[in-house]
DNA sequence: GTAGAAAGTTAGCCTCTACTAACTTTTTGT
DNA sequence: ACAAAAAGTTAGTAGAGGCTAACTTTCTAC
């Protein structure tokens, strides 16, 4: 009934009070969907990748206890990563990167890097940084991520 | 093979090159999909909040509109928010907020507006911000979004 | 007051991401 | 070299979150 009083005067024109148009904000959260469809691809191709760098190989049992997930689902996403063309492998072998997968692991790991010096310039302590980190880089754009980058690296 | 090389002297203790320890960012992975789980809670309740301020109710068409989802989605949603005590509702009939759905719209709202700020405030354009915001909020511990404030709200 | 339009629900489908239990393969230690 | 342990896979379960198609309810205009 609060709605009846208030349709006498504003009910199919766009409201003053309605600050954004509802395709704007539409297009905001498909964004956030997006990027939330990337994200286990990301996290997994930088961790294959710091995995091969310090260890000189990925195994799935290593990925699995960095990610803090249980051995069956490195298996499924393992097949979803080699389905997308990101990484190659054999059954009961180690992971290896495509020049995608590569490239998308080098980009991941530069965006995360920049994260994390900013949060710790913005004077956060290490350890929150990371935590935060983790979650922020899959959604910061290329503009963002050039603002924290020139706040990080300012003098 | 470039393992077993490695593991004459890094095998199973930790190696110097192992920036840090498993457990630390796993407990970061972690914390990122518990973060996930709320993600469409907080999304909803703020918006059902914003709805009801704007147009006097939260109509699940309008919900619809605003997410970019199709009604089904909304419905389905609906009755996991209202399971989880964050609103009521009637068939057919609009939706309301719980003094715990009121409470976290709320919180979500003002988090939301300080990351937007604190965004703009570092130079980024305002509808770029806006796209950003919608993802990073969810991401913020209270640390850093007490760092965002104190940035945003400096003079 | 009623017919047609709009809104909402239900049913059924799909993918993704997680899990456990049970099995197979590989690696390790003696 | 071979038994036991560790690693990896497969199968099956579950819930979240999206969709379309078809149905029901509510609202609106006449
Ligand atoms: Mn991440
Ligand atoms: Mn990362
Ligand atoms: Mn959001
Ligand atoms: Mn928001």
């Amino acid at each position: 009934m609060a709605a009846m009083i208030k349709s006498d005067f504003s009910a199919e024109l766009p409201s003053v009070t309605d600050e954004r148009p509802a395709d704007a904000r539409a297009e905001a959260f498909q964004g956030v969907r997006e990027a939330r469809r990337n994200e286990l691809a990301e996290d997994y191709v930088e961790l294959i990748a710091d995995l091969i760098h310090e260890h000189g190989e990925a195994r799935p049992v290593d990925i699995a206890a960095q990610l803090g997930v249980r051995a069956p689902t490195v298996t499924k996403a393992l097949a979803r990563l080699a389905r997308e063309g990101l990484i190659t492998r054999a059954k009961y072998r180690s992971v290896f990167l495509t020049d995608e997968g590569r490239a998308l692991a080098k980009e991941c790991r530069n965006r995360h890097e920049i994260v994390l010096r900013f949060l710790i310039r913005l004077g956060l302590d290490a350890e929150t940084a990371e935590l935060d980190a983790e979650g922020i880089e899959h959604h910061v754009s290329e503009r963002t991520l050039a603002l924290f980058k020139s706040y990080a690296d300012r003098p």
